[in-house]
DNA sequence: ATAATTTGGTTTATAACGTAAACCATAATA
DNA sequence: TATTATGGTTTACGTTATAAACCAAATTAT
Protein backbone atom coordinates (compact mmCIF):
# COMPACT_ATOMS: atom_id res chain seq x y z
CA UNK A 1 0.00 0.00 0.00
CA UNK A 2 0.89 3.72 -0.66
CA UNK A 3 2.58 5.54 1.60
CA UNK A 4 0.47 8.76 2.98
CA UNK A 5 2.24 12.28 2.38
CA UNK A 6 2.28 12.84 6.82
CA UNK A 7 2.39 16.25 5.84
CA UNK A 8 -0.82 16.10 4.13
CA UNK A 9 -2.40 13.04 6.49
CA UNK A 10 -3.12 15.80 9.27
CA UNK A 11 -7.10 17.09 9.10
CA UNK A 12 -6.33 20.73 9.79
CA UNK A 13 -3.36 20.74 7.01
CA UNK A 14 -5.54 18.53 4.58
CA UNK A 15 -8.31 20.92 5.22
CA UNK A 16 -5.89 24.07 4.52
CA UNK A 17 -5.14 22.31 1.36
CA UNK A 18 -8.48 21.53 0.28
CA UNK A 19 -9.49 24.80 0.59
CA UNK A 20 -6.57 26.41 -1.31
CA UNK A 21 -7.25 24.14 -4.21
CA UNK A 22 -10.76 25.74 -5.09
CA UNK A 23 -9.78 29.71 -4.44
CA UNK A 24 -7.25 31.91 -6.29
CA UNK A 25 -6.33 32.54 -2.18
CA UNK A 26 -7.60 33.01 1.43
CA UNK A 27 -6.65 34.86 3.83
CA UNK A 28 -5.96 33.77 7.79
CA UNK A 29 -9.56 34.69 8.71
CA UNK A 30 -11.07 33.02 6.15
CA UNK A 31 -9.72 29.77 6.82
CA UNK A 32 -9.81 30.25 10.28
CA UNK A 33 -13.88 30.30 9.95
CA UNK A 34 -14.08 27.92 7.41
CA UNK A 35 -11.94 25.47 9.33
CA UNK A 36 -12.81 26.55 12.99
CA UNK A 37 -9.96 25.99 14.19
CA UNK A 38 -7.98 27.98 16.96
CA UNK A 39 -5.66 30.50 15.32
CA UNK A 40 -2.81 28.73 17.13
CA UNK A 41 -3.22 25.70 15.45
CA UNK A 42 -3.81 27.34 12.10
CA UNK A 43 -0.66 29.81 12.38
CA UNK A 44 1.39 26.46 13.42
CA UNK A 45 -0.28 24.29 10.74
CA UNK A 46 0.11 26.94 8.29
CA UNK A 47 3.68 27.40 9.09
CA UNK A 48 4.51 23.80 8.43
CA UNK A 49 2.59 24.13 5.04
CA UNK A 50 4.51 27.57 3.89
CA UNK A 51 8.35 25.46 5.59
CA UNK A 52 7.22 22.79 3.11
CA UNK A 53 6.45 24.51 0.22
CA UNK A 54 2.93 23.89 -0.18
CA UNK A 55 1.54 27.27 0.06
CA UNK A 56 2.64 30.73 0.20
CA UNK A 57 1.28 33.10 3.27
CA UNK A 58 2.19 36.86 2.34
CA UNK A 59 2.09 39.32 5.56
CA UNK A 60 0.37 42.64 4.71
CA UNK A 61 -1.92 45.11 5.15
CA UNK A 62 -5.68 46.31 4.25
CA UNK A 63 -5.80 49.80 5.86
CA UNK A 64 -4.16 48.92 9.23
CA UNK A 65 -4.87 45.81 9.65
CA UNK A 66 -2.17 43.19 9.18
CA UNK A 67 -3.80 40.57 6.56
CA UNK A 68 -2.02 37.16 5.46
CA UNK A 69 -3.00 35.85 2.55
CA UNK A 70 -2.43 32.25 1.72
CA UNK A 71 -1.91 30.10 -1.39
CA UNK A 72 -1.40 27.08 -2.59
CA UNK A 73 2.16 26.42 -4.91
CA UNK A 74 2.52 23.92 -7.93
CA UNK A 75 4.37 22.42 -5.33
CA UNK A 76 1.39 21.92 -3.08
CA UNK A 77 -0.93 21.09 -5.84
CA UNK A 78 1.01 18.09 -7.25
CA UNK A 79 1.55 17.15 -3.73
CA UNK A 80 -2.31 17.18 -2.90
CA UNK A 81 -3.52 14.98 -6.13
CA UNK A 82 -0.58 12.72 -4.99
CA UNK A 83 -2.22 12.45 -1.74
CA UNK A 84 -5.46 12.00 -3.21
CA UNK A 85 -4.59 9.26 -5.71
CA UNK A 86 -2.88 7.56 -2.66
CA UNK A 87 -6.11 7.83 -0.25
CA UNK A 88 -8.12 6.47 -3.04
CA UNK A 89 -6.68 2.79 -2.56
CA UNK A 90 -7.41 3.03 0.92
CA UNK A 91 -10.61 4.15 0.91
CA UNK A 92 -11.75 1.47 -2.00
CA UNK A 93 -12.64 4.14 -4.36
CA UNK A 94 -11.57 3.75 -7.93
CA UNK B 1 -16.27 20.71 6.73
CA UNK B 2 -16.86 17.20 8.90
CA UNK B 3 -14.80 15.97 11.54
CA UNK B 4 -12.37 13.16 10.16
CA UNK B 5 -12.72 10.43 13.22
CA UNK B 6 -9.28 10.46 14.54
CA UNK B 7 -9.26 6.69 15.44
CA UNK B 8 -9.52 6.42 11.49
CA UNK B 9 -7.42 8.90 10.40
CA UNK B 10 -4.21 7.25 10.94
CA UNK B 11 -2.25 5.25 8.31
CA UNK B 12 -2.00 2.06 9.42
CA UNK B 13 -5.38 1.91 10.99
CA UNK B 14 -6.94 2.96 8.57
CA UNK B 15 -5.18 0.26 6.18
CA UNK B 16 -5.86 -2.55 8.20
CA UNK B 17 -9.94 -1.24 8.33
CA UNK B 18 -9.72 -1.08 4.49
CA UNK B 19 -8.06 -4.49 4.50
CA UNK B 20 -10.59 -5.98 6.91
CA UNK B 21 -13.59 -4.18 4.46
CA UNK B 22 -12.78 -6.30 1.91
CA UNK B 23 -12.34 -9.80 3.39
CA UNK B 24 -14.59 -12.04 5.62
CA UNK B 25 -11.07 -12.32 7.64
CA UNK B 26 -7.70 -11.90 8.16
CA UNK B 27 -4.65 -13.01 10.39
CA UNK B 28 -2.02 -10.58 12.05
CA UNK B 29 0.72 -12.36 10.16
CA UNK B 30 -1.57 -11.40 6.93
CA UNK B 31 -2.42 -8.17 8.15
CA UNK B 32 1.23 -7.34 8.87
CA UNK B 33 2.50 -8.25 5.21
CA UNK B 34 0.19 -6.11 3.66
CA UNK B 35 0.25 -2.83 5.69
CA UNK B 36 4.17 -3.80 6.02
CA UNK B 37 4.19 -2.25 9.78
CA UNK B 38 5.99 -3.56 12.44
CA UNK B 39 4.51 -6.24 14.63
CA UNK B 40 4.53 -3.91 17.48
CA UNK B 41 3.29 -0.66 15.48
CA UNK B 42 0.55 -3.19 14.24
CA UNK B 43 -0.70 -4.95 17.64
CA UNK B 44 -0.68 -1.64 19.25
CA UNK B 45 -3.43 -0.28 16.66
CA UNK B 46 -5.54 -3.51 16.64
CA UNK B 47 -5.92 -2.97 20.23
CA UNK B 48 -6.83 0.52 19.90
CA UNK B 49 -9.69 -0.72 17.13
CA UNK B 50 -10.56 -3.89 19.21
CA UNK B 51 -11.26 -1.10 21.90
CA UNK B 52 -12.84 1.06 19.99
CA UNK B 53 -15.03 -2.04 18.90
CA UNK B 54 -14.50 -1.41 15.19
CA UNK B 55 -12.65 -5.01 14.92
CA UNK B 56 -12.80 -7.92 16.73
CA UNK B 57 -9.45 -10.23 16.99
CA UNK B 58 -9.87 -13.38 18.27
CA UNK B 59 -6.55 -15.37 19.59
CA UNK B 60 -6.76 -19.07 18.77
CA UNK B 61 -4.18 -21.75 17.64
CA UNK B 62 -3.88 -23.63 14.21
CA UNK B 63 -1.71 -26.86 15.31
CA UNK B 64 0.34 -25.53 18.06
CA UNK B 65 0.67 -21.67 16.67
CA UNK B 66 -0.84 -19.22 18.05
CA UNK B 67 -3.04 -17.46 15.36
CA UNK B 68 -4.56 -13.54 15.59
CA UNK B 69 -7.38 -13.51 13.43
CA UNK B 70 -9.27 -10.08 12.82
CA UNK B 71 -12.63 -9.49 11.54
CA UNK B 72 -14.65 -5.94 11.13
CA UNK B 73 -17.85 -5.25 13.23
CA UNK B 74 -21.00 -3.48 12.03
CA UNK B 75 -20.25 -0.93 14.20
CA UNK B 76 -16.36 -0.42 12.03
CA UNK B 77 -18.18 -0.69 8.75
CA UNK B 78 -20.20 2.24 9.69
CA UNK B 79 -17.60 4.03 11.36
CA UNK B 80 -14.88 3.60 7.77
CA UNK B 81 -18.21 4.66 5.81
CA UNK B 82 -18.61 7.64 7.75
CA UNK B 83 -14.88 8.36 7.32
CA UNK B 84 -14.73 7.90 3.57
CA UNK B 85 -17.42 10.04 3.25
CA UNK B 86 -16.55 13.09 5.42
CA UNK B 87 -13.45 12.96 3.76
CA UNK B 88 -14.71 13.15 0.45
CA UNK B 89 -15.17 16.76 1.12
CA UNK B 90 -11.87 17.29 2.03
CA UNK B 91 -10.48 15.61 -1.33
CA UNK B 92 -13.07 17.23 -3.47
CA UNK B 93 -14.54 14.12 -4.71
CA UNK B 94 -18.33 14.13 -5.53
C1' DA C 1 -7.55 61.09 27.27
C1' DT C 2 -7.46 56.54 28.76
C1' DA C 3 -9.27 52.19 29.97
C1' DA C 4 -11.28 48.06 28.01
C1' DT C 5 -12.06 45.19 24.19
C1' DT C 6 -11.31 43.32 19.68
C1' DT C 7 -8.49 41.81 15.90
C1' DG C 8 -4.91 39.21 13.89
C1' DG C 9 -2.02 36.71 14.80
C1' DT C 10 2.71 34.01 17.32
C1' DT C 11 4.95 31.40 20.94
C1' DT C 12 5.03 27.94 24.33
C1' DA C 13 3.52 24.06 27.10
C1' DT C 14 1.44 19.69 27.21
C1' DA C 15 -0.94 15.59 26.31
C1' DA C 16 -1.75 12.18 22.94
C1' DC C 17 0.07 9.59 19.23
C1' DG C 18 2.77 6.66 16.21
C1' DT C 19 6.62 3.96 16.03
C1' DA C 20 10.62 1.09 16.83
C1' DA C 21 13.19 -1.42 19.99
C1' DA C 22 13.28 -4.62 23.42
C1' DC C 23 11.25 -8.33 25.11
C1' DC C 24 8.69 -12.98 25.83
C1' DA C 25 6.96 -17.75 25.06
C1' DT C 26 6.76 -21.48 22.20
C1' DA C 27 8.10 -24.19 18.22
C1' DA C 28 11.11 -25.69 14.78
C1' DT C 29 15.76 -26.56 13.21
C1' DA C 30 20.88 -27.39 13.39
C1' DT D 1 20.78 -28.94 23.37
C1' DA D 2 21.94 -24.66 21.58
C1' DT D 3 20.11 -21.59 17.91
C1' DT D 4 16.96 -19.55 15.23
C1' DA D 5 12.27 -18.52 13.77
C1' DT D 6 7.46 -17.43 14.70
C1' DG D 7 3.83 -14.77 16.59
C1' DG D 8 3.12 -11.71 18.96
C1' DT D 9 3.17 -7.85 23.53
C1' DT D 10 5.18 -4.24 26.32
C1' DT D 11 7.82 -0.24 26.92
C1' DA D 12 10.30 3.81 25.83
C1' DC D 13 10.79 7.75 23.07
C1' DG D 14 10.51 11.29 19.69
C1' DT D 15 6.93 13.69 17.02
C1' DT D 16 2.62 15.76 16.54
C1' DA D 17 -1.52 18.22 17.22
C1' DT D 18 -3.63 21.31 19.97
C1' DA D 19 -4.94 24.74 23.33
C1' DA D 20 -3.56 28.19 26.37
C1' DA D 21 -1.02 32.06 27.09
C1' DC D 22 0.72 35.81 25.15
C1' DC D 23 1.65 40.13 22.17
C1' DA D 24 1.04 44.44 19.37
C1' DA D 25 -1.91 47.36 17.18
C1' DA D 26 -6.47 49.08 16.37
C1' DT D 27 -11.03 50.08 17.81
C1' DT D 28 -14.60 51.22 21.03
C1' DA D 29 -16.42 52.75 25.43
C1' DT D 30 -16.13 55.91 29.47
Amino acid sequence: MKELNPLLHSQLRLAVMSILMNVEEADFVYLKEKTESTAGNLSVQIDKLTTAGYITAEKGFVGKKTRTVCRITEQGRTAFEEYVEALKDYLNLQ
